[in-house]
DNA sequence: ACGTTGTGTTCACTATTAGAACACACCTTC
DNA sequence: GAAGGTGTGTTCTAATAGTGAACACAACGT
């Protein structure tokens, strides 16, 4: 992790308005801290942000007292678990429903299930769970990251937008698989986010919610995609009706 | 959600030194939106931090552009899926290393094992596995929260902590129990957490790092409790060695 | 003993934030 | 269909809250 003094203090100009410094440094101490893999020191994180000592030293004592950074003994900081205890409340309705939706087809199909949301121009897996006699260890562990612009949970997010919502990195190989991923309700990929595994998704769309999909993960050789996405589908609809989608 | 003026900026008095009010204020929001079972509007949560609307505002935009709250299309806020990724980090390193211990002893025992750490004065589960032949659905999602003085998770992590640091609700029959723990290097519980389930629990002690512990859950009825904690002491063991506890 | 690298504290200056008032959009209600 | 309600988003000035330098102290290695 090199510092970067030049990183402005909100992630992205949001079109319109200031943000609050104090509130974005405070974030960005939580990014960077997630990005190092280890614990930071002080000095360390205020170079990053490219801020004053003392300043990072008020933050991090801030964050501390609400319990989203721990210390160690030797002072350096990491993230704390109260911020885990957070995430659990992030769609929490849509993930009550989802869960016992992504155990059951995980179980019929034999494949990891889950369930991915779109963030900006990425998609983060929300929950994942993998069938009863699992091969291979997990595939998408909750939290994981990816563009939207690979992977079959990412061409259905993307049918779900309006082209000029896309991201710049869309291809016109990309676009095509889209648009018969809009043409049939599915998508698929083939080692896209992980290699030599192929996945299926279908897309969930929720109203007044960013768009969703349900995915399964499997073994080249190993099924019919169409029936997976069949079971997906199955799936995506009981949680539209639950939710009112 | 009632509005409550009251609450101070920082979550508790750290004992030194003043916090940052504008990050303050901006994590609270956080924690009123994950309270909340539903989309806040910004007055809601204007007035549940006790600010003018316009401070609000601001705050809620910046969060907005890290990604942390997201709006649907009324204006109402929620939490934002980036929150998920950002908790993703939170001891990472553990979690790999405890993984596939919980995976094969979840698998060995047919029970549901989880990790728990310590956050102030509450445990919070930061993975938890399914056996493979689950019977019931999942004890304790990751992000869950209890005080420490119930469960036998609490007691395996009170035993990590000197007397002096245990909160004010620990009674003569728990210090008990906590010192039994300690003895025999296990502790149990029944009805505790979760009604009708007993639970078994090894402190899990890394160095640097606050009390963790190894759980599993059972049915009253299904096994020795011994032979149990004796599976998760060996889990535990070969994670402090990874991690150089 | 010295330099280095870290944490924690204090303080004066000013940039940042606070909060009121205003403009606008969208409902429902009468 | 006009009035009233509830909500978002914008602009403005005062002064509060934050900024960053300098200092004190502790631990560790050379």
């Amino acid at each position: 992790m090199t510092t970067n003094q030049s990183t402005p203090d909100a992630a992205e100009a949001p079109a319109t308005g200031p943000a609050s410094q104090t509130l974005s440094r405070g974030i960005r101490i939580l990014e960077v801290l997630a990005d190092a893999r280890r614990p930071l020191t002080i000095d360390e994180t205020a170079g990053a942000l490219g801020v004053h000592r003392s300043v990072a030293y008020r933050l991090i004592r801030t964050l501390e007292a609400h319990g989203l950074v721990e210390r160690e003994p030797t002072g350096a900081i990491r993230l704390g678990a109260r911020l885990a205890a957070l995430a659990a409340g992030v769609a929490h309705d849509l993930q009550a429903e989802a869960l016992p939706e992504l155990t059951a087809a995980a179980n019929e199909l034999g494949m990891t299930c889950f369930l991915v949301v779109l963030d900006h121009e990425e998609c983060v897996t929300l929950a994942s769970v993998e069938p009863r006699h699992a091969v291979a260890t997990v595939a998408q562990r909750p939290g994981t990251r990816h563009p939207v612009s690979v992977g079959a949970p990412g061409k259905a997010i993307l049918t779900q937008l309006p082209a000029s919502d896309w991201p710049s990195d869309v291809t016109a190989a990309l676009a095509g698989e889209v648009h018969e991923a809009v043409v049939r309700g599915w998508a698929e990929s083939q080692n896209e986010v992980i290699p030599s595994l192929h996945a299926v998704a279908v897309p969930l769309v929720l109203r007044g919610r960013a768009p969703a999909a349900l995915a399964a993960v499997y073994l080249p050789t190993d099924r019919d995609a169409a029936s997976v996405a069949a079971r997906l589908l199955d799936s995506a609809a009981v949680i539209r009706a639950a939710l009112g989608g």
